[in-house]
DNA sequence: ATATGACACGAAAACGTTTGCGTGTTGAAA
DNA sequence: TTTCAACACGCAAACGTTTTCGTGTCATAT
C-alpha cells in the first residue's frame, strides 16, 4: 500500500524545493527544461495528484455543490439529480446529495452542516414541512453569507434567489382543457392539501380551465388528500359515488391508484373513464394502461438549475448584479393509453 | 451580506491570539473564565462556525463518503442511496453521489476525481460496462492507496474488499420454487445477458430450482435480453408462442412488460398466467395487478454498506486486520396479485 | 527575599497547495 | 574587470484550523 505522495515528498526525494516541484508540474517558464522533466517523470511514476482539500482551502472554492431534495425515491427528483450531476460534471463540479425526508429540521441541519465552506452553493426543493411552516431563515442565512442558492420545483416567493420551475398552473390548465376538448364534462380532481405549493397551483389551473369553459366547479369531485399513506378508499369512493367522465390527478401515485380502483370495479379505461396524471415517471410509462400525463422534464430542470448556479459561482467576482431570474421549463402532455 | 467570520478575525477584534480564541471555543481549561465567555459570546454573535475544509486538511479526513451507482433512476439504487444517507448522517458523514451511467469511463473518472483527498471512502456498484470489460484497475488503485471501498449488489470476486450483497441465486431459487409449489410446470425465465452478474446468478437459481424438482430446462422459454430498449416484442413472442404457466423475471421492467403483453392479448393474470418479478420497487407496488416479487431491501443494504465503510474508517489507526467480510442481506418474497 | 508553581496566554508548526518576490549564479556586453 | 540581464531556483505567506510547547506574571510557601 503506497499512500498518496505530496509535493513535499517529491521535493525531498529530488532535493529541490516545494515551489520548484509545483512550478515544474505547472510547466512554469521559471524552471529549467531539465528539472522540469525530472520532476514530471517522478511525479508520473508515483502517480502524483494534487490534494483537492488543500486546493479548496487555498482557492476558497470546493468545486462541489449540494442538492437538497425531499425524497430520492420520487422518480421526478431522481431525474433532477441526474440532470444536475450531468452539467455539474461537465463543469468539473461534484454533487453532494442531501435528503430532507420532507422534514424541516433535516433541511436545516443539512444546510448548516454544509454551509461552512464544504460546498460552493445549493440547489434546493423545499420540504413539505418547510412549506407548511413558512420558515425560511436557514435559507436566508446562507444567502446572506454570500452563498448562491437556486430553488427548483417547490419554491417560495418569500426568498429572493434564482429559481427554476414549471408553470404548474398552466400545465394543469392545459391538461384539464385537453380533457374538456375531448367532450368530458364531469372531470374530477385528485390533489394535495393546499400548503404543498405545486399541488395548490395545479388546483388553480384545473379550476381556471373549468371556469374558462363555463363548467361548474363541483367541490364534491375535488379530492384533497392529506394522508399520503391511506388514500385508496377516498379515491375509490370518489369514483364510485360520482359518474365521472375523467380524472385529473396531480401526481403519478394518485393517477395509478385511480386506475387500480377503476379496474377493481370493472370500469374500463379509457372507454368508461379517462385519466391524466402529472409527472412522466416510471409508473406512467409502465402502468396498464399506460398513463397520459404532464411531463416535467426533471433532467432538463436539474441541468438548468446547475447551470444557473455554476454561472453565478464563476461570475462571483464580477458585477454583483443581484438580478435574480426565474426560469420556466416547458412541460409537455404525453398522450398514452389512459385517455381516449 | 456578512461573510463567514474566522478565528483570525475574532482574534483581531478581541485583541487576543488565534490560539486563545480556538481554545476558548473548545472550553479549554487553559483559558480564564473571563476571556472564555467573552470569546464565546462574540463567536455566537457573529455566528462563527469552523471551516470544514480547513478541518479536513488538518485532520486528513473529510467526513464524506462517495457512492457510485450505475443509474439513479432505478428505484433500487435510489433506496440504497437513501439507506447510505441515513446511517452516514447519523455518524456525521456527508454523501457524494456519482453516476456512472453504466459506463466504464465515467466510473473511472469519478473515482479518480475523488480519490485525491476529497473523500474518505467509496461505496460502489459496478457499471455494466465494467462488468463486461472485467477491468478493475481503478478500484484496485484506490484500495492500494489505503482508501476503503465497499461494493454492493453488482460485485466481483476479482476485488478483495468488504461487500454487501443478496444471495441472488437463492432468492431466484426460492421464487422459482414458489411457482413450482403452486403446481406450475412450464415456467419461463426473462433474464439479462450473462455478463450482468446478478442476472447470471438469478438464472442459475432458476435452473437449480427446476432441476431440483426434476423439471426439464427448456432453452426456448429462457429469454436473455440484451437490448434494454426494445424488448417488448421478444417478451410478446415468448408469451404467445408458448403455453406458459408462469414467468419469473429478473427485474421489474421485464415483469411489468410481461404483464402488459399478457393484458394486450387478453391473458388474465393471475388466472391464466402467474408472474414473479425481482426488486420490490414502485412498479411492482402500483402495477395492476400488483406484482409478486423478490424484495431486496435496498435501504438496509445501503445502510449496511455505509456502516461497514464507516467502521473501517474509524478503526483505521487500529489493527489492520485486512479481514474483509461479505454481508448477505436477506431477501423476502412479497406476495401480491400477479400470482395465485 | 527567593524559589516554586499555578495560571493565562501566545508562538509556531502542521495539514498541502500556489505564487509573488528575492537572490545567487551565470554569461555576455561595456 | 566591472556591470547587468537572464536564468533557475528557494523563501515565505496565505488559506483556517488545532495543539504542543514555551513564557511571562502573579501569589504563595520557604
Amino acid at each position: 500500500m503506497k499512500r498518496k505522495v505530496t509535493l513535499k515528498e517529491i521535493a525531498k526525494e529530488l532535493d529541490v524545493s516545494i515551489s520548484t516541484v509545483s512550478k515544474s508540474l505547472k510547466n512554469s517558464l521559471e524552471i529549467s527544461e531539465d528539472t522540469r522533466q525530472k520532476v514530471q517523470a517522478f511525479a508520473k511514476l508515483y502517480n502524483y495528484k494534487p490534494n483537492n482539500i488543500a486546493l479548496s482551502l487555498k482557492n476558497r472554492k470546493t468545486k462541489t455543490i449540494c442538492i437538497i431534495i425531499p425524497e430520492i425515491i420520487h422518480h421526478f427528483f431522481a431525474t433532477v439529480i441526474s440532470g444536475v450531476e450531468n452539467v455539474a460534471n461537465e463543469n468539473g463540479y461534484n454533487v453532494i446529495v442531501c435528503l430532507s425526508d420532507e422534514s424541516f429540521d433535516k433541511e436545516v441541519i443539512n444546510m448548516e452542516m454544509l454551509a461552512n465552506g464544504s460546498i460552493d452553493g445549493f440547489i434546493l426543493s423545499l420540504s413539505k414541512e418547510t412549506q407548511q411552516k413558512k420558515d425560511f431563515h436557514h435559507i436566508l442565512e446562507v444567502i446572506n453569507q454570500g452563498m448562491p442558492v437556486v430553488m427548483f420545483d417547490r419554491v417560495t416567493n418569500d426568498i429572493l434567489c434564482d429559481k427554476v420551475i414549471i408553470d404548474d398552473t398552466l400545465a394543469a390548465f392545459n391538461a384539464t382543457q385537453f380533457l374538456i376538448d375531448k367532450g368530458f364534462k364531469k372531470i374530477a380532481l385528485i390533489t394535495t392539501v393546499d400548503y404543498v405549493s405545486v399541488g395548490k397551483l395545479r388546483t388553480v389551473g384545473y379550476i381556471k380551465a373549468l371556469k374558462n369553459n363555463e363548467l361548474k366547479v363541483n367541490e364534491e369531485i375535488i379530492l384533497k388528500i392529506e394522508d399520503t399513506e391511506h388514500f385508496e378508499s377516498s379515491i375509490e369512493n370518489l369514483i364510485l359515488n360520482n359518474e365521472l367522465d375523467a380524472i385529473f390527478a396531480v401526481n403519478e401515485i394518485f393517477a395509478v391508484t385511480a386506475i387500480k380502483m377503476a379496474y377493481k370495479h370493472g370500469i374500463k379505461l379509457p372507454d368508461d373513464l379517462s385519466i391524466i396524471g402529472f409527472t412522466d415517471g416510471i409508473i406512467s410509462k409502465y402502468s396498464t394502461p399506460s398513463i397520459t400525463t404532464v411531463g416535467q422534464n426533471g433532467f432538463k430542470m436539474g441541468g438548468k438549475a446547475a447551470k444557473m448556479l455554476i454561472e453565478r459561482l464563476e461570475n462571483e467576482q464580477e458585477v454583483e448584479d443581484e438580478q435574480y431570474t426565474t426560469e420556466v421549463i416547458e412541460t409537455e402532455l404525453v398522450e398514452r393509453e389512459s385517455t381516449k
